[in-house]
DNA sequence: ATTTTAACCGCAAACGTTTGCGAAAACATT
DNA sequence: AATGTTTTCGCAAACGTTTGCGGTTAAAAT
């Protein structure tokens, strides 16, 4: 079990002191070149590292970034944090995930981590049950930066970085009525999630431009639930031409099964059309056209706003990412 | 930005020696029972924390465990991370998750990373390009039990927990024969892959005892080559009772497209049977029969193992897991 | 009353860094 | 030759813990 070479080790072995090598190693004027080299050979030849525990105790910084997400299974959130590390490499920065399960307890535990392992900064999305921001809000105030993503908080003055969720449900729905279709079968998730409300109206108000649309709107709250749902209300359309319209990935899966189940296919039997990440609708032949919401364009805007943040910047900022229309051959 | 209370704030708050504080705080029998409580109030009311780099840089432990994984877009390896979260909390560990996206460049990064965060444990899912081990093994050297699961090396002397690619393969194979199937078209992955080899071994010859048995074994290396190769099959067994197996999630994907691209349901026109961690299969109807190769089940048991090592084990081990049949409507 | 024992607590060093400050040596300026 | 200026480096404190050891009291034993 030999250990791990210290910048102590390193001065003894060449006669100096280790604030010398400390300094050498991060090329600081004040030493000589001949000595850097030196230094630095040996540095190298014996893999030194430093040691992240010490640094941090000592600068009070990591230079890490914690991602907090309710779920892991989750195809958008998968590209949010590719999104991140990717960029996160090339700031020097290492990005720790962690994932609440959706339970506000444990993200509570979470947060408290991040407070004491002094994270550089916090990319969040907060579970459904979480009520109370003011911890975020004190994290903010200790220095830790908290960006908000996809799931956000009503609260106002924090930084938000959303999915559009008009503009999405806006393409869907411009999409049916440019197939001329008349007959429309929409599923919304969770009445009471903003996201819900804000899709809901946006995809409503369009569709609602067009002359005599019948438009039925149902909810379910899990997969199952939209199964059941839409299986209860596809045998009002069949022979119509009509079009199934889904929130979300959840509903999607759910109610493409009651579809396969009446034996239905897109597009000759009906149109479908979904709000998703992209990974769901590739499953099915043919692939369901759909409006995208990109985790990995969420991403890249979360983390620029990061580094305004960390460079200074104190205001807060809502950014939204408008999406573009998938076209699979379901419609 | 107010500072996180310290033992030495405690300490002079309540004018004792920050020895006594630390001591009190865990419960040390050195210190009288009326210190402790005023110390445990106060301590409760600043909120105090140890700072984790402090303990670390003076006790070079870290309570915190590592799970590197290629992917996260991965149903599997999310209920692995599942379980080994459960257990981690329980034994007051925390876990942090990295993702090598199949990348040994990465990977070796990561390795270095957890080396100097002094981790307590790692478990590992290799990436398919890993061929040197040897880092691997130097941690375990340096104090730090490596666990294998799922993509584990051929190197014999070392911990892994790998699911039961035999025993998958050959319930799958039985209920093909169950069933009276004697047209068979098994989707195999890629045929490098030691998975692969286990997967169709078992499979063929289960198949195999079966009299007059019929079957073709085709390979694909990803989502879309299944699709193809399927589509491509497809048309010699229309009017014929056969059956589809598939390896994998990813060549399920596949192939189911290519079987709705024909027009084809289970179970009436075919079987379709699995090898799955439960995910994709759901999504269609009727759900798809599979063979269960749990994450879930593998976390638990690589944990257990892991504490095993922790406490002193030294000996290396190979577990396997074994699946069970999850009877859909496909068959 | 003296010694032994136990209960309780503080001192100080160590973990591996970073960094302000001061000092020695070398060089340049009068 | 004396003074000023760089260049190059080391000292030592600090970050917040943990822990061996020793010291002080008070109670118990002689």
């Amino acid at each position: 079990m030999n250990q791990n070479p210290t910048l102590k080790k390193i001065a003894e072995r060449l006669n100096v002191s280790i604030s010398t090598v400390s300094r050498a190693l991060k090329d600081h004027p004040d030493i000589s070149l001949e000595t850097k080299k030196k230094i630095n050979e040996l540095a190298d030849l014996l893999e030194y590292d430093p040691n992240p525990y010490a640094v941090n105790l000592r600068t009070h910084s990591s230079k890490e970034f914690a991602v907090v997400v309710p779920s892991l299974s989750n195809f958008f959130y998968h590209s949010f944090i590719s999104a991140i590390e990717e960029e996160a490499r090339i700031f020097g920065y290492s990005v720790i995930i962690y994932r609440s399960s959706n339970d506000a307890k444990i993200e509570q535990e979470i947060l408290k981590s991040c407070r004491h392992k002094r994270v550089s900064g916090i990319f969040i999305a907060i579970t459904s049950e979480t009520t109370d921001i003011a911890p975020f809000l004190k994290l903010d105030v200790h220095g830790i930066p908290v960006i908000f993503f996809d799931k956000v908080p009503q609260y106002e003055s924090c930084n938000k970085i959303c999915v559009g969720d008009e503009h999405a449900a806006g393409i869907a729905a411009e999409e049916i009525m440019n197939k001329g279709i008349k007959n429309v079968l929409a599923i919304f998730g969770d009445k009471n999630m903003s996201i819900t409300k804000a899709r809901l109206e946006k995809f409503s108000s369009v569709i609602g431009q067009g002359e005599d649309v019948n438009l039925q709107i149902l909810y379910a709250t899990s997969t199952d639930e939209a199964e059941q749902v839409t299986l209860a209300a596809l045998p009002g359309y069949v022979g119509r031409k009509f079009a199934v319209f889904c929130m979300s990935d959840e509903i999607l899966a759910g109610s493409m099964k009651a579809i396969q189940r009446k034996g239905l296919q897109a597009p000759k039997d009906l149109g479908v059309i979904a709000i998703s990440d992209g990974m769901i609708p590739l499953l099915f032949y043919p692939e369901i056209t759909f409006a995208e919401t990109s985790g990995y364009n969420l991403g890249k805007l979360s983390f620029s706003r990061m580094m305004r943040c960390i460079a200074g910047s104190s205001f807060a900022q809502t950014i939204v990412d408008e999406s573009r229309l998938v076209v699979g051959g379901s419609m």
